[in-house]
RNA sequence: ACUCGGGUGGUGGAACUGGUAGACACGCAGGACUUAAAAUCCUGUUCGCAGUAAUGCGAGUGACGGUUCAAUUCCGUUCCCGAGUACCA
């Protein structure tokens, strides 16, 4: 009887789909129940082209864990859905003109089909889609929740916007709810009319819209989030981008970020996980402080974490789009700085970007006055000076800042210097232990101390405050799109109404076109009958694609909930994510989102935890190995390392030409033959290589050396590998356990199916325990010799250990260990065998059912009892001591492991070997570690 | 430029708190079984030198230096690769 993995994998795919093995129970009213345990994978796309082998590594990962923990006697949740709202999707929908909903259902189902093939152990009956009314009439819920709450400053957490109602109605704004910069009484806000009041609101909504500065997306027809902007490109597609104003919706996530730095310390991500959020929140300490003009009654305020260097302050800087800069500009500079503005206009993001190290910038012939030396300070502006940073202007210390250097160098801007011998005059010095000079009331103070002293002087004046600034900027949450929830929404003179929550979901009405409406409007502008109302019009843009996934964890927990999105019973059992497995792209956008919505929902008492994920595990990429035609325009090119191939003596230039699918028509030393080469040109005969006629070698066969290079997989680069294919080829057992043997989880590194075979030879090793190709049945029931025993408990002990720490890579190399180990002692033993089984089973759930049931056993491993580990079993009377003479290895010994050091001594200097080393002479030290290691000393 | 990872055989990687570097696998070489192949099994495989061999000696975890009886592991300097951020005042 041998191992078909093909008849076994199927079959038991199915048993587990009619016994509904996965099925998650909820605990039951007065039932003790388990333990829970939540693991969850970051939630997918559903693409269309299907899954490649990188994807499944942390669903593997993930259900590896899932089902060692119910190995373990956890009630594990276990989940999968679909984020099947979005662009691409949509930009899909435009290429081919088919309804996003119609591909979405395609992919979804090509996707379960590619997972199930997998074996993972998901309980599909809590599968949830973002796109599924049933699904968004609670992610639109949830939007009301933020859009009727505030973040109240005291406590320092969302409340519902009824008090903050109150708190106009009796008191007024007080200093903590400046409007406007000002604050009005109970008796105004009493007599303001009801849309001043709305306006005044939207101002504290937690979801809320204004006319902003937008990443408009000209190609894409959207707005995007600053994070799905790269480099002044989208992140999708890389289009250019631009600013432009319009209204738009917006989450207050600026008011969370003292809070979202906060939480990170109560969770276990990766390091740099969490110092990449530190980042993208941006914290920073310092004083606002304001400026008089000179001749005029205007103040600058500006922004600075370095008040003790107010001295330093040679010139002032506001950014090209500051609104001051028009009313100060003297009637002689009017012109150069039309110019400059011009000029600043007529670059792009991108282009700002990119040319980083230019310097440019323009005198507006205003000066300010430096309120503690009365000093004149001339104002510039510059692109250097960001508008959405900060106040948007800055006081520019050239002595100690290396930008404000090289502008007051390039301007030819006299440099005072402040701290003495720390500045040579070559470069900035932004240090803070420098004794300052040349700074008033500051004099001889130590930077870093002179730091509180000048903000406190700054105050006691009134002439600024300390000041905390953020980077995060408030998140963008309206789409010009169509595939997205819809806002209930509606718009009535400008005044947003909120539809009531009884009438969710707002469903997503069909188009037919997905091309934009008028005025950058989203498609569903287009739709007249649906977005006019008697009582006004509908919004028009949609949510972006964060939105259905910043909460899709609590939906898991009770996916068929009518009457709320998710029981708090429920959300109090499950709780938070134990481990959320998945990559690091989205180490800012939806972790930060998600985070967020976690804590309003906490804060409104929704939920009882304000976490929602408790542990994080990134899994690395795997990257594909993509294969180049190099082509060298220089035929007599010696060097053999170059690896250079094909001579095209057409092209003038040097450039690349891809191989498609490079990877399965060359040999192991990259060598591609004369034969492979036609057969990848009948294979793809579109792609056909020309080979040059001149290129000639060996007389008989041409031998070509590809470049290769690991890149990301993609579908594009044709460089990815179909799960399905290994599945078909191996089984889906091998294919598990092979990428986990590729290396640690979080690590990136290059596939390669080579090594495949050797884990498929390790689990037909392990049939071959139970299963003789020829005599069938060869388990047994004798009992188990005491070097049996111990390989098995040293098998316990290891894969518990690695499983826990998440080492499957070390985990499977012990399964190859003892499989090894028992197969040399010929140990056919029922008793070992079983346990083995158990152990194997999250790793390679078919053929442990398998071979499960045919030792006999009812029902699933996965409900057996974990072996248990015993250490008794592996105390060792004796050690194989290494013996090293002067830290390097010479001889070993073995020895008692009673023995102490003295007696060990003794036994050490009879040794030959380390007789010959001492010739003769006495040893300066014998180090002897118990169970370790000895070292004589010479 | 800054921050965070990481450099170990021909390859993927192992060595968890300093204690026998290279587990496990791939590949390669040789052998057994076979008419032959597949499958399977056995042996060898860090490099160099010596030896028929068992073995011995030397070098060796990017490079240089330090701490230590002992360093892949700790410290300093430096080089390279990857990821993220990027005029944030």
């Amino acid at each position: 009887m041998e191992y078909s993995f093909r008849k076994i994998e199927q079959s038991w795919q199915e048993k587990w789909k009619t016994n509904k093995t996965y099925q998650v129970q909820n605990p039951q009213e007065g039932q003790v129940s388990k333990p829970k345990y939540y693991v969850l994978d970051m939630f997918p796309y559903p693409s269309g082209a299907g899954l490649h082998v990188g994807h499944p590594l942390g669903y593997i990962a993930s259900d590896i864990y899932s089902r060692y923990k119910r190995l373990k006697g956890f009630n594990v949740l276990h989940p999968m859905g679909f984020d099947s709202f979005g662009l691409p999707a949509e930009q899909y929908a435009l290429e081919t003109g088919q309804h996003p909903a119609t591909t979405t259902t395609k992919n979804i189902a090509t996707f379960k089909a590619q997972l199930d093939k997998i074996g993972f152990c998901y309980d599909w009956e809590r599968e949830v889609m973002t796109s599924d009314p049933s699904y968004y009439k609670w992610t639109q819920w949830i939007f009301l929740q933020l859009f009727n709450s505030y973040f109240d400053l005291p406590s320092k957490k969302a409340k519902p916007i009824t008090e903050l109602i109150t708190i106009f109605e009796t008191n007024g704004s007080q200093s903590l709810y400046f409007y406007n910069n000002a604050s009005f009484s109970a008796v105004d806000w009493n007599s303001f009319e009801e849309k001043k009041k709305q306006e005044i609101l939207m101002d504290f909504r937690l979801c809320f819209s204004k006319y902003g500065e937008v990443n408009w997306c000209e190609a894409l027809g959207t707005v995007l989030a600053n994070d799905e902007v790269i480099n002044g490109l989208s992140e999708r597609g890389g289009h250019p981008v631009e600013k432009k104003k319009m209204r738009q919706w917006y989450l207050r996530i600026t008011n969370y970020a003292e809070r979202l730095l906060a939480g990170l310390e109560t969770v276990a991500f990766s390091d740099s996980m969490k110092e990449m959020q530190r980042n993208w929140i941006g914290k920073s300490e310092g004083a606002e402080m304001d400026f008089n003009i000179k001749n005029s009654n205007s103040q600058i305020s500006v922004y600075t974490t370095r008040p003790d260097t107010i001295f330093g302050v040679d010139f002032m800087v506001l950014a090209p789009e500051h609104e001051l800069v028009n009313s100060i500009t003297s009637a002689n500079q009017k012109e150069s700085i039309e110019a400059y503005l011009k000029y600043v206009k007529s670059r792009s993001e991108r282009e700002r970007l990119s040319e980083v190290k230019q310097i440019t910038g323009c005198f507006t012939g205003a000066y300010a006055i430096n309120p503690f030396d009365g000093k004149e300070i001339p104002i510039w502006i510059a692109e250097y000076v960001l508008a959405g940073y900060g106040t948007g202007a800055i006081m520019a210390v050239p002595c100690g800042d290396q930008r404000d250097f090289s502008f007051a160098q390039h301007f030819t801007i006299p440099i005072t210097n402040i701290i003495g011998d720390f500045y040579t005059g070559t470069e900035a010095n932004p240090t803070k232990e420098a004794r300052l000079q040349n700074s008033g009331f500051l004099n001889d103070l130590l930077m870093k101390d002179a730091i509180a002293v000048a903000i406190d002087k700054i105050e006691a004046l009134g002439i600024g405050k300390r000041k905390v600034n953020y980077r995060m900027r408030d998140a963008g949450f309206s789409r010009q799109r169509y595939w997205g929830e819809p806002f209930p929404i509606i718009w009535n003179e400008g005044t947003a109404i909120p539809i009531d929550a009884t009438e969710l979901p707002l469903e997503l009405p069909h188009v037919d076109k997905y091309g934009p409406g008028p005025d950058g409007e989203g498609p569903l502008a287009n739709l007249k009958d649906w977005i006019n109302l008697s009582n006004g019009r509908r919004e028009t843009s949609t949510m972006p694609g964060y939105a259905g996934s910043s909460w899709y964890f609590l939906r898991y927990m009770d996916p068929h909930n009518k009457d709320t999105f998710c029981d708090r019973k429920l959300s109090d059992y499950w709780n938070q994510v134990d481990l959320y497995i998945g990559g690091t792209e989205h180490a800012v956008g939806h972790l930060l989102y998600s985070r967020m919505w976690t804590k309003v929902l906490f804060d409104l008492g929704y939920i009882g935890f304000d976490e929602p994920f408790k542990k994080l595990l990134n899994q690395g990429m795997i990257t594909g190995k993509s294969f180049f035609f190099e082509i060298d325009h220089n035929p007599n090119a010696t060097d053999s390392t170059k690896k250079i191939v094909s001579y095209n003596k057409d092209s003038q230039t040097n450039s690349f030409q891809r191989l498609k699918y490079g990877h399965q028509f060359v040999d192991s030393t990259g060598k591609l033959t004369r034969a492979s080469l036609d057969q990848y040109n009948t294979a793809h005969p579109l792609d056909a290589v020309q080979l040059p006629i001149e290129w000639k070698e060996d007389g008989t066969e041409v031998f070509i050396f590809l470049k290769e290079e690991s890149e990301k997989m993609s579908k594009s680069k044709f460089n990815v590998d179909n799960p399905d294919d290994l599945c078909e080829k191996y089984g889906a057992d091998t294919f598990r356990m092979y990428e986990m043997f590729l290396g640690p989880v979080e690590a990136s590194k290059p596939w390669d199916t080579k090594g495949i075979e050797g884990v498929h030879r390790f689990l037909r090793k392990l049939w071959r325990l139970f299963f003789d190709d020829i005599k069938g049945k060869v388990w047994n029931d004798e009992l188990p010799t005491e070097t049996e025993l111990k390989i098995l408990h040293r098998t316990i002990k290891k894969i518990e250990e690695d499983t826990e720490r998440f080492s499957f890579n070390t985990a499977v190399s012990t399964f190859m260990i003892a499989v090894n180990e028992l197969a040399d002692s010929k140990c056919n033993k029922k008793e070992i065998l079983e346990k083995i089984l158990i152990l194997l089973a999250p790793y390679a759930p078919h053929i442990a059912e398998e071979l499960w049931q045919q030792l006999g056993n009812s029902g699933s491993v996965l409900d057996a009892a974990y072996p248990i580990f015993n250490p008794v079993l592996l105390v060792e009377s004796s050690k194989d001591y290494p013996v090293s003479i002067n830290g390097k290895l010479r001889t070993s010994l073995s020895l008692s492991l009673d023995l102490e050091q003295a007696a060990v001594e003794a036994i050490v200097l009879q040794n030959e070997m380390v007789q010959k080393w001492l010739e003769g002479k006495p040893p300066k030290k014998i180090i002897f570690v118990k169970n370790k290691m000895i070292n004589v000393v010479i």
